[in-house]
DNA sequence: ACCTTTCTCTACCATTTGGTAGAGAAATGT
DNA sequence: ACATTTCTCTACCAAATGGTAGAGAAAGGT
């Protein structure tokens, strides 16, 4: 089926792109790696700039999805909601760092695009800011700029996922063990951050 | 006096490394913003690879220095020392996104560079370890994996420094109230993640 | 004053890059 | 069975890129 090719492009192209960075990646790249011919990119997406756009819209779609999920099937106490949306934010983050890189690339995109992008996550994050500040408010998290805290706790998650280097540094391995204990630590990091006092 | 130049060439080449990434910066682009001609570039930096190097190496001292400096003269409880060094580089961070935005990049580099880099780093790190070990065990900061919380309390500092899109988002404005808030509010959250209980 | 060294430049090179054009095979429709 | 559409390919293009070579100006040494 050739929209298999299509998506086998952008899943390729996600990859790529969230571990290198755009400019480091070039279509003739992404063809080898999906095992076709660089034309065929371009037939499925008109220039690399489509691409790029496509893949971000894909990952936003994606965390929407996962971050939703988790919240809906949370329990109240506004700690473990927290807890909850990490574990499954952070689950396919640390199998795919790319994931989260994707994100962080928004920064380097043109003002107009990384704007169209972030107005698509805008919607949650709005979500996530009334609802800490709601919580702050009945004393369930420690009051603070919920705003903030978001970007913060953003920040700290997609930070951890995405530099493996700096992992490295501490002497973390990335076995199943490893994997265990750095979620387990980032929980109880952001745990504490947010406890009220 | 010539060796202006090439130290101006590294000050550019730095700025516009850490903000796009290596691979999205040419050598006419560094050359046309530093006012020179390539080959000027190419005459202090025999590749653009060494120009990187450099790059990092001198922003690796300067980190490191700014470290140092911070963790000499701050008090002896731990959370106040912490909160000093997060200043300290909260400080040029802020003001220039580029500095924590290369050290970003060294995860993007080819393995052997990379470990070249972290190793420079690692003296620094590997006594913040130890230095957080000694204080978990007297009590003096909630016990927790003390590499993990160093790679933590590092991915929030430099995650939360060179996402401006993340910031702008939850609506945070980047005037100098906005910058008095946001240290206010990243020294807060990390004294909180790392109290004791 | 002349020689040597340092620094900067233009011209040039091969390769890479994003993209275009049209041919042909495969899939689909009549 | 034939026509049309979809998908994939090779060949080609202009511009960008990292880098080389050598000329000449500026700075420094004798």
């Amino acid at each position: 089926m050739a929209r298999q090719t299509r998506q086998t492009i952008l899943d390729v192209a996600g990859n790529l792109f969230g571990n290198r960075g755009f400019d480091a990646v070039s279509l003739d790249q992404i063809a080898a790696e999906v095992g076709v011919a660089k034309q065929t990119v371009l037939y499925w997406f008109s220039t690399k700039d489509e691409l790029v756009q496509e893949v971000l819209a894909e990952t936003a779609v994606e965390l929407t999805v996962v971050v939703e999920a988790a919240i809906r099937s949370a329990p109240d106490d506004p700690l473990d909601r927290m807890e909850a949306v990490v574990k499954a934010v952070f689950r396919p983050a640390v199998r795919r760092p790319s994931l989260l890189g994707l994100v962080r690339e928004i920064s380097r995109l043109p003002s107009e695009s990384s704007e169209r992008l972030t107005d698509s996550l805008r919607p949650l994050v709005e979500r996530a800011m009334n609802w800490m500040k709601a919580e702050m408010d009945a004393g369930r998290l420690r009051r603070a700029d919920p705003g903030l805290i978001v970007a913060l706790a953003y920040a700290t998650v997609t930070g951890i996922a995405t530099e493996p280097e700096a992992l490295r540094v501490v002497g973390w391995n990335a076995d199943i063990a490893g994997l265990r204990r750095l979620r387990d630590e980032l929980v109880d990091f952001l745990r504490a951050a947010l406890a009220p006092r």
